[in-house]
DNA sequence: TTCATTATGATACGAACGTATCAGATACGG
DNA sequence: CCGTATCTGATACGTTCGTATCATAATGAA
């Protein structure tokens, strides 16, 4: 047998060359011979385990989602960890919130690809297929989260927990797109976050 | 003199091209020669009136712009004719708020070609530019509207007006970019716009 | 050592695209 | 009718890009 290596991570490092371009110069300016370049490969590895350059877009989304629900499970079990004992519901909420927010490099740069992930798979159902293939939208997490709030008394009000998670996410997400055009800045976003925190669990 | 045109007629009707392709097939499937395909034009002319690309997709979006600011001004002078003498501000809000998601045909191309600008634009600081010169956002004006209903006593509690239309507005925004993903259905949009109207205004 | 797997290098082909150029047609006000 | 503004047509150049091809090197388990 031969030189063995691990198809699938080799997959990943390219994938993630392709992440650095669309996240630097925009998912248009992602070619084949630069992603090689960025990745330190040669062009035709790239081709030899992709194939295709719509493969290669489509596997990196993929990897992209995977990392990112990882990222986030962490940075939850992260947070409980902080706070020993009973952590309450809001504040693991806010940091689940912020996940989404371009609160640091790493975040800046996930978030621009997706987005134009997003707008690439409006014209294109195999990209939309990789972006909704997820099995756990986050409305759930965020509304089964107020549901449990509600049921400890955390809650200063009854709320219909779906509608407030709707608008919650979807608020955070729009706010993170005007974040990364410059509109508004990062602490007028947390004080939106915290005002509508309060107005769901009261002062802290 | 010999046949006289209206320049800045002629740039509208081939930037209304621009606009349909991009709707149809992304901003990156449009090109000079299917742009002047689509408006009925030679390649020629496209040139002749914009000289770059580069210039042609700017202006599009400036003229993408104005044609929004009428077309909501348009529709809330008629809401407000609709019901003569004193239209609730919850009522003209709501109208607000729809005027920014993919309600028809018409609306759901706008809002795909204005995220394909806006995803170019983090890489393009020309485009970005375009953008940004909104003097008179939609944030303020809904803050705006929610202070005037404070004061006319429409409001159940008292509430931060800015806090309150920023959410407002960024989920709108990204409900509507689910709904073009197919993510979500209008019918639940609107109910769970509904539902924090009623927060803000009480039963209707 | 052997040999299949992994990887590189060089190159080439065809298509798409932005841009430029030149000639000429059309139309309308004076 | 004349002249100018408007518009078309054909074409071409250079670049970029996806993809394909062929030869060849390096590697490491059997």
């Amino acid at each position: 047998m031969p030189k063995r290596v691990d198809h699938d991570e080799r997959r990943r490092q390219i994938a993630a060359a392709v992440w650095r371009i669309a996240a630097d110069h925009g998912l248009d300016s992602v070619n084949m011979r630069d992603v090689a370049a960025e990745a330190g490969v040669s062009l035709r590895l790239v081709q030899y385990y992709f194939e295709t350059k719509h493969n290669l877009l489509v596997l990196a989304l993929r990897y992209l989602n995977e990392r990112g629900e990882q990222r986030a499970t962490a940075r939850i079990t992260a947070v409980l960890a902080e706070t020993p004992g009973a952590t309450s519901t809001r504040v693991v909420l806010r940091e689940v919130l912020k996940e989404f927010l371009p609160i640091d490099d790493e975040h800046r740069d996930t978030l621009r690809v997706y987005l134009a992930y997003y707008v690439r798979s409006l014209n294109d159902p195999e990209l939309a297929a990789a972006f909704l293939t997820d099995e756990t939208p986050l409305e759930d997490l965020v509304a089964g989260m107020l549901d449990q709030a509600h049921e400890s008394h955390e809650l200063v009000c009854r709320i219909d927990a779906k509608r407030e998670a709707d608008l919650l996410v979807s608020g955070v997400n729009g706010l993170g797109m005007d974040l990364l055009q410059g509109r508004r800045q990062l602490d007028d976003v947390m004080g939106t976050i915290d005002y509508h925190l309060t107005r769901l669990f009261g002062e802290p």
